[in-house]
Parts: structure tokens; C-alpha cells; sequence
DNA sequence: CCTTGACCCTCACCCAGCGTCATAGCCTAT
DNA sequence: ATAGGCTATGACGCTGGGTGAGGGTCAAGG
């Protein structure tokens, strides 16, 4: 004998919009438990609930379709996603820290009124070449400092454009990857995928087995490439280190 | 006697995609020096330098507007944008430093692996009386004391959905306000939209001219502030100001 | 019983900042 | 001349809804 909110009631209590009420419906995020012969939306207590839970992920900032994925699947390991979505609210949390300290850099040199023409060719490069940094210091810590000065060689050969062209190629395995998720880590498809995956790291540097293994591996300890990773989809960090570890144990270790 | 450049190289050169340099052709903040017979872009180096600035800002994640309002308006004070910009940065940041405690009490709840049902009808109001606490704070600190008792009796007594209706009648104004920019703060336009603005303000607690005029300083002043109105529009905050005043000394002192 | 006003529905277009085709024209080197 | 690389425009996609338009529904009061 539950009560029965119509939309508006629903949208007072919770404080959100009757519109973001529709569009939920409309993606599937919170169907109303019954309609109305004349397809008016009623919803129940557990609707109710599973607002609430949608909404705090929502100030968390994780997207709808994150959410949804939390929500629906029972299995879904929610303690990682809050691990792995912190991760990237660190990596956020940085990068506003080094953007106010940008501005206040470039407020600093034209608080002695230069006219507005700023430095030269190098601004392009600054942000790019930090990330690069941070990269070469993450696998400094943990690898071999052979591997990691060929890695730099050969970063540090490429041009700008090649560099791009690498790049765009690993979004688009990893994105694959995303896409198949659903088949499991060890799945031909997947492992076809990571595969290529394998492949791509070895234009940087030669990637053995275990090598590749502690890669993945450092998708779930290191918040730069957790966050990486869980942008693209929930869980995905976690499954790449599943995925790697298993291409690793069979197709590398029998090859090499 | 300078170069030209196809679109394809200026992507190579500043590293970005040619379909946002048509992009941003297209919305007027970057176009080609020329066009050739056949409709190709070509762009010179004076374009090359407005690019270079184009991507500054855009790393501080100015808008594409804001960004175009900044260039094409030698008069703009960039500085100020800046500074102004700088709140914004500033309140995103504390903002992710608060939701990285949030995700790390939630996440200390349920390391004790209680099952997962959040607790109860009070996560929804958090975020807002949070928000409502600070705002108090804040004017707390500037103003007497019993007006401030009177703002909160007056927001305590409102009922959620009334709290919501009247916080977007002023977003409507503020609105209406941004977009009226170019009249001019003492314009008749702007100086009617800012006497309803008065009147929302007075929603919350008797606001006369010195008072309305501090209220306007404030936006200025504090980041929060700042931040709120410098999102809707670049120079929105200052211009708030400027024109409260003007209210101020013009039709509330004469009127009282 | 009828009207009024509050509420509900479904389209369907709008924002940023491009990504991603689709389809077609252009240019140049062999 | 033909291939393949570059270019153009146009149009739809994404997120999380906002903001109508245009029309149906429901409860209360006259």
C-alpha cells in the first residue's frame, strides 16, 4: 500500500527539475514503478531510494550513465568505482591547483603592464611536455631505468604530429576495449584487442611479459591512470589489469 | 610576404584538429586570412598568433565566448578577466577538495562492509544547507548582525519549492542582465532589470542604498560571488557592481 | 454540469566544443 | 590519367538537461 508521487511531487522532494525527472525516464536511469492509463508517470519508495542514491552520485559528479551502471548491476563493485572515481577528482582537484597557478603567473607578468603579446612559440608546448614529465617520473619509480631512457628516446624522436598519430591510435584500442567490456577479460575478442594494446606500448618501448603484467597493474594503483582509464568507462581500469595480466600469462609467456 | 598555411598544417603546428579550426571559423574567433577560389582556408602568421592565445585561454578553460570577447575587445580589461577567472578556478577547486572528503567518508562508512542503502531522507539536503551555511557565513562577516538574523528567518521559513522559485526568478534577472550587457550599467534597460533585482534581494531582508551598494562590492570581492556571476558571463561581476551602485545612489536614495 | 487552473503528456529544438561520418570536389605526382 | 591525399560543406552525435509549443487531464468550486 505504498503512496504514489506524481512527477512534481517527486521533483519537489528531491529539488531536481520535472524535465530531469523525463530525461531519466527517457534513458532509463529511473523508470516510475506504474503509468497511469493516460501515461502519467507515478513512482513508489523505491524510486524514491533509488533517486536518492542517483542523486548523490550525481553531486560526485560521476555522469548518468556511470550511475546507471552502479545502480543496475548488483555486482558492480561500488567501493572500486568510489576508489577510482576519487582518483580522478585528485587528478581534477591538481589540475585546477596548476591552472589558478598559471593564471596567477601570467598576472604576475602583466601586473608590470607589458602590452598583451605573450611568450613566443613555447606556450603550445607547456602543458603537453608536463604531462610528458610526470609520465617519465611515474615509470622511473617502478622500472628499469633502461627501458624507461629507450621509452624517452623514443618519445623524444617523434614529432609532434607522429606523436598525436600514436596516441590517437591507443584511444582507439583502449575505447574498443571499453565497447567489448562486456565479454569478459579473457574473451578472444578482448584479448584480440589488448593484443593490439600490447602492440602499441612496444612503439615506446619493448614491453615483455612481465613487464606488461605490472602495466596493468598500475592502472589500479596509479590515480593518474585509473583516472585516465575510468573516464573512459567505469571499471575499466581495473578491467585492463585483468586483461593484461591474462594476455601476459598465456599469449606472451608462450610466445616468449 | 608571409606564408600561408592550410588548414591541415596549422592542425600539425598548434595541435589541434582541423575540424576545430572550422570550428572556430565557424563561430567567427579564428578565421582564415584568406580563402582561395575553391573555398580552401588559408592562414597567415598574424592568425598562427591569435591561435596561440586562443589555446591560452582555452587551457584555463575560459569558453570559446569568453575567449572571443577577450580578443576582439581591445578595451576588455584582461586582467581583471583573469582575476575574475581565477575565483571561478578557485571555487572548483575547493569544490573537488570537498568532494574527495565526501568520497572518503562514504567510502570509510562502507569499508566496514555495511550493505549499501544510504542513510536516510538527509543526503538530499546536505549539499544545499551547506551551501546555505557558507552564504551565511559569509555575510556574517559583513553585515550587522540582526539583518543577517532576519535573512535567515525569512530563507528558514521558506519551504524547498518556494526556496527553488524565488532563487530562479533571480537567475532570470541575472540572466536578463548578462544579456543586456552592451546597453551600459546606467542604461534604462539594465537599471530597470536591476531594480527587480533589488526587489529579489529584498525577498530575503530590507536592503537600503548603502546596503545594496556593499551587497554589489561584494561581487567583486568575494570569490564565491565572483565565481557565481563571472560563470554566466566575463565582467558580469564588475559590471553587477557598477551598475547596483549607480541604482544605489540614483533611485534608492532619492527614493528613500 | 461546466469551467477554471493546476498539472500532465509528448515532441522537438537549444547550449558547448567539437568528433565523426558522408559525399563530393581539388590538387599533384607519377 | 589516375591514384591518394587534402579540402569543402552538411548534418548528426554526445551530456544533462532548459525551454517552450501544443494539447490532454483532473479536482474543486460555482
Amino acid at each position: 500500500m505504498s503512496k504514489r508521487y506524481s512527477v512534481k511531487k517527486v521533483a519537489e522532494l528531491s529539488g531536481i527539475t520535472v524535465r530531469a525527472l523525463h530525461h531519466y525516464d527517457e534513458i532509463g536511469l529511473l523508470k516510475p514503478a506504474m503509468r497511469s492509463e493516460k501515461k502519467y508517470r507515478y513512482y513508489d519508495e523505491s524510486n524514491l531510494l533509488r533517486l536518492q542514491q542517483i542523486l548523490f552520485y550525481r553531486e560526485l559528479d560521476f555522469t548518468l550513465a556511470q550511475t546507471k551502471a552502479i545502480l543496475d548491476d548488483p555486482e558492480f563493485d561500488f567501493v572500486k568505482a568510489l576508489q577510482a572515481h576519487r582518483a580522478l577528482l585528485v587528478q581534477r582537484h591538481k589540475q585546477m591547483g596548476n591552472l589558478i597557478q598559471t593564471v596567477d603567473q601570467t598576472l604576475e607578468k602583466f601586473k608590470g603592464d607589458q602590452p598583451m603579446v605573450l611568450q613566443d612559440k613555447d606556450l603550445y608546448q607547456g602543458f603537453d611536455q608536463e604531462k610528458i614529465d610526470r609520465w617519465n617520473k611515474e615509470v622511473d619509480e617502478k622500472y628499469d631505468p633502461e627501458k624507461v631512457a629507450e621509452s624517452r628516446r623514443n618519445v623524444g624522436k617523434m614529432s609532434k604530429q607522429q606523436f598525436k598519430e600514436v596516441q590517437k591510435q591507443g584511444e582507439r584500442v583502449t575505447r574498443a576495449i571499453s565497447e567489448a567490456m562486456d565479454k569478459g577479460a579473457g574473451s578472444p575478442e578482448i584479448q584480440e584487442l589488448i593484443k593490439q594494446h600490447h602492440a602499441w606500448i612496444e612503439n615506446f618501448y619493448n614491453c615483455p611479459a612481465d613487464m606488461y603484467k605490472g602495466l596493468g597493474q598500475l592502472y589500479v594503483e596509479n590515480p593518474e591512470f585509473t583516472a585516465y582509464y575510468e573516464k573512459i568507462k567505469p571499471g575499466l581500469a581495473a578491467f585492463m589489469c585483468q586483461a593484461m595480466g591474462y594476455f601476459a600469462d598465456t599469449s606472451l609467456k608462450a610466445k616468449g
